[in-house]
DNA sequence: GGCGAACCGTAACGTACGGTACGGCTTGTC
DNA sequence: GACAAGCCGTACCGTACGTTACGGTTCGCC
């Protein structure tokens, strides 16, 4: 039983064919939104409406199972500190920072964000903290070992990781998130991503790099 | 007829009474989000269903009009930069950075902005851009005066206005708006967000102040 | 006092959609 | 080949809600 899952758990044991169905409810839901119906799932999937009730429950836990399936594909590498020196950081922190970008511009993100957020104010389901758990604190998690690595090594000076974390972050995503909610054509180009990247890095640094004279006057 | 607006303009000549049923509306929907009905607003404002229509077009005119009447509400003075100083720019930067985060924060911008996200996959209605106009948009026409008059004052060292400002709303909002309309608890007490206001603006100062001698070693 | 406009409260209408039931088809098992 | 399980397609049911209609009341105006 699929719609009994509230936890951090992912990919649940799913069928191949389990997983082709919310795939198909996937891209509708980039397509339409919250406004998708369960009769438009069930034809775009090739499935019944029953086969969906018995999978996921009800709507809500379908649009959960959705969320949480997108969510278990994004799993990316834990990248380690070893052999770490200022060139090596700055591109880490550079591939970060694109990589955040890219994920938040991208249709998928903007429709399930839309969703979760829409869902967030009457408490029915979680889809708020599964995005949450998935995106900003996934990230938090990915990068937080590698600032204290650069701690480490003496490249970054900093009090508390969590802090520093969200200073980059808002560097990086910026007002972007919240425009692309909210429905401005924002187009992101992968130039501008590379470049937005860089300077997001540049001014991190320049925030929380360590003063040992190499950047100095 | 309200119904047909979709430009700048923001009371738009509405009388008492329309404005005691628009405040109904918001209130409610600060309460219910987007699941309120109209028969809910028009218990709430004790007035008729028909009046509504009458009144508002339909459900998305009512939304509208709401969304819109929250945002006339909240013109704020423009700061002018005269005899401007490190010391009052930097005041005026905190003032900006706390204000900001207060309306984020709120109940009302948390549920506008829910109701705009999630109305802006479908292109029905344009609240994404009336919540962008009167937020983010109003907020970078407001500070980028202030930004320039400390470039002018030798005070601030930037290419581009829009560029400084971006970065200054990335280090005042960071990840706040977006857990908070995820439905993340994040309580933001005063003291909290004095801090974040002073933090934001020393970190910009950092990157965005001129080199005068003034804080370098 | 008579009249019309605006508006309140409520009832009624139509529909879209979530959820369920059912007949038929395919597939694996004995 | 009989049988059961799982699933597809579709028809069906119930309800919530947007929208409209209408009788009754208030209020300004002559």
């Amino acid at each position: 039983m699929l719609h009994s899952v509230s936890e951090i758990d992912t990919s649940e044991a799913l069928t191949e064919r389990q997983k082709a169905v919310l795939d198909a409810a996937l891209r509708l839901l980039v397509e339409e939104g919250d406004q998708l119906t369960m009769t438009a799932v069930a034809r775009r999937a090739s499935c019944s409406k029953e086969t969906l009730y018995k999978w996921f429950g009800d709507r809500d836990g379908l649009l959960t199972a959705t969320v949480q399936w997108q969510a278990s594909k994004v799993r990316v590498a834990q990248v380690d500190g070893k052999g770490l020196d200022l060139a090596s950081l700055t591109a880490s922190l550079e591939r970060f920072a694109s990589d955040w970008l890219k994920v938040i511009s991208s249709d998928t993100s903007i429709a399930l964000n839309r969703v979760a957020v829409g869902h967030a104010g009457s408490g029915k389901d979680d889809l708020g903290a599964v995005v949450l758990e998935n995106g900003r604190f996934a990230l938090a998690k990915r990068l937080k070992p590698m600032l204290e690595a650069g701690r480490q090594a003496g490249l970054l000076d900093f009090a508390d990781a969590e802090t520093a974390f969200r200073t980059f972050f808002g560097l990086v995503a910026r007002d972007v998130q919240i425009r692309l909610l909210l429905g401005d054509r924002l187009e992101l180009t992968e130039a501008a991503i590379g470049g937005d990247a860089v300077r997001a890095t540049q001014q991190f640094l320049a925030l929380f790099g360590a003063k040992t004279g190499l950047q100095g006057p």
